[in-house]
DNA sequence: CGGCATTTTTACAACGTTGGAACAACGTTG
DNA sequence: CAACGTTGTTCCAACGTTGTAAAAATGCCG
């Protein structure tokens, strides 16, 4: 069995909390009694019994991560940085998925105690604002990404009205005049940020907002961007341009672009967003908004680390803004007889 | 505060090991006491505080996951597997990421003692055998994917050499006389497997193994692909079909060729291994090998479920092949003229 | 060398849970 | 009605750790 505190003591010679004292750095040991002590963790090869440790100190070492799927490149990516970004606080990070359902998302929140987690960060999508009522706020929560407005909750992301608007304004900058959006969801608060920068930058260009290009999306994997891509070359005046609200749904685009025949960039522009490395590689490499992930991780991760440390909080409910940029590659490059 | 058994028994008026027994589900408790009880619970809200349910039952609850990096996408989409698996047995999982350095898997391998895990699912990259001696084996150990040779440790893989052969097979079936090789890495077990598979099949078809057509890689990241397949593509004799050992590689590669202006499959068929998402939707569709990850991922779970049910084992080290299919996409569509 | 301050060590309790044993209540049986 | 088995409940200890407080050892001063 792996060795307790009493082999370590029993071993050395000394009482258990001396070892104890070693172990945590307490200052006032004596030097023979330090280097006895030290043999015997190194003897036994102790480790601290986690959960022990965490029982006595009422805390537990873990935060959740709370995401729609891992298997989603963008998620895959963040919860790397998220992890990485824990440990250096000495968290652990527990990672459920939810699969962007309300239900999975509200039994994470309230499955996962106080006695369990330390802290959670949250990417909801399908949520609503009196989910949260139900949630026991005795542990800090950050919502990354979407934002569940009326909740008084801190809350971490791009602005997104401002990098839609950037994006689109990208394509109406190259001449496009029919610019299409794929991913309006009214159940997704950034999808309507995003439409709400869409509307802004083509009012900005003097065109018109045709519901006609404007195509849903429920999911938004690369199938679901496909079948929206399919759906606008089927018009009887098809876009020159889309705007697509994450990359899956871009490429799954492009790939319905290419089946329909038809040239990206020069029959049709397309700009992501996420900034997933497979938006680096895919052919035509992929115009998108660039958010900057690492910013998101550390700033929510350090974020719960400040209100861990300072429970009796009157500090505000923060709203933060990460910077991002707009990445531009082959699918937008200008039309050569533009 | 949160709920504890004590506050519930307080409310309910009996004593705190009866609210366990409720809890835990015993069957002899008089039904009054037990609506008393389970109204209390419901009234707390109780949630057991887990860290101290492990402390005493001797067992932690978690199992980990150690991979190189959440980010890429075959190993995002195993964790998405593995996390569902293991739900169904009550465990939550930790996700280590090593970057697939050996000192990070050996310490994440010490690291986590069997205080913290109840089991450990592994993918190596760059252990070593002895490595594994430093290794206390008290938990259950599983490895997937690599495979270190001389330990006696469960391995939950596909036919690698198989796998490769049938690849390969592919393109010479198609015709395809020069047949490039992108992965070649003496550190990594599935590398040479994969080796010995090429080698097989181009044996097999009659053709040469030419060192010059082998390209290593350390990394298996999409712009490891891309620069072998410009190494290849500055050959006097460019090849005419490549099989890269993983789907990334495979990106980078015809990212490579189509900066480079030739025409994927008609130039240059190209074969991945993983079958990611990505693999389906990039342009062109990428052929590639198709393991079945829902079955690594269960499997895998399921051994360590075993080995942790019946501790003083007597029944062998495993060595489970998983199944895998060759999922023929476009890059590899025969040539019109052939 | 007694007294006192400082350094070092230890005993004890507690965190929340559950296994085991002990105990209490009950109905049944001889 | 005594003995018994069954059912239901409680008490105690323990998991491994650390905070508190008290005890012990040490050093210093007069």
């Amino acid at each position: 069995m792996a060795a307790t505190l009493k082999d370590v003591a029993a071993l050395a010679g000394v009482s258990v909390k001396t070892v104890s004292n070693v172990v945590n750095g307490y200052g006032f040991v004596k030097p023979e009694n330090r280097r006895k002590v030290e043999e015997a963790l190194a003897a036994t090869g102790y480790r601290p019994n986690i959960g022990a440790r965490n029982l006595r100190r009422g805390k537990t070492g873990f935060i959740a991560l709370v995401l729609p799927e891992l298997s989603i490149p963008y998620f895959g990516e963040l919860a790397a940085l998220v992890i990485t970004a824990a440990q250096r606080h000495n968290w652990n990070v527990l990672i459920e998925q939810t699969q962007g359902t309300r239900d999975r998302e509200r039994s994470a929140l309230t499955a996962m105690g106080p006695h369990m987690i330390d802290g959670a960060i949250l990417s909801p999508q399908a949520l609503a604002a009196e989910d949260f009522a139900a949630f026991h706020r005795e542990i800090p929560l950050v919502m990354v990404g979407e934002h569940a407005v009326d909740v008084p909750i801190d809350h971490v992301a791009i602005d997104n009205v401002l990098a839609a608007r950037t994006a689109v304004r990208h394509l109406t900058d190259l001449g496009r005049r029919r610019v299409a959006a794929i991913g309006r969801n009214p159940r997704r608060g950034t999808a309507s940020l995003r439409m709400e920068g869409y509307r802004a930058a083509l009012g900005e260009a003097g065109l018109p907002v045709l519901d006609e290009l404007i195509v849903p999306a429920t999911e938004y994997h690369r199938r679901d961007g496909a079948e929206a891509m399919r759906h606008l070359l089927s018009l009887p005046e098809p876009p020159d341009a889309v705007f697509c609200f994450n990359d899956l749904l871009a490429i799954g685009a492009m790939r319905a672009a290419a089946d329909h025949g038809l040239r990206v960039p020069h029959d049709l522009a397309v700009v992501g967003f996420d900034n997933t490395e497979e938006s680096a590689y895919s052919i035509p490499s992929l115009t998108t908004i660039a958010p900057d992930k690492s910013a998101i991780a550390t700033t929510a991760v350090d974020l719960i680390a400040r209100r861990v440390a300072e429970p009796a909080e009157d500090f505000p409910v923060q709203d933060i803004q990460t910077p991002f940029t707009l990445k531009v590659r082959e699918s937008t490059a200008a039309r050569p007889d533009a």
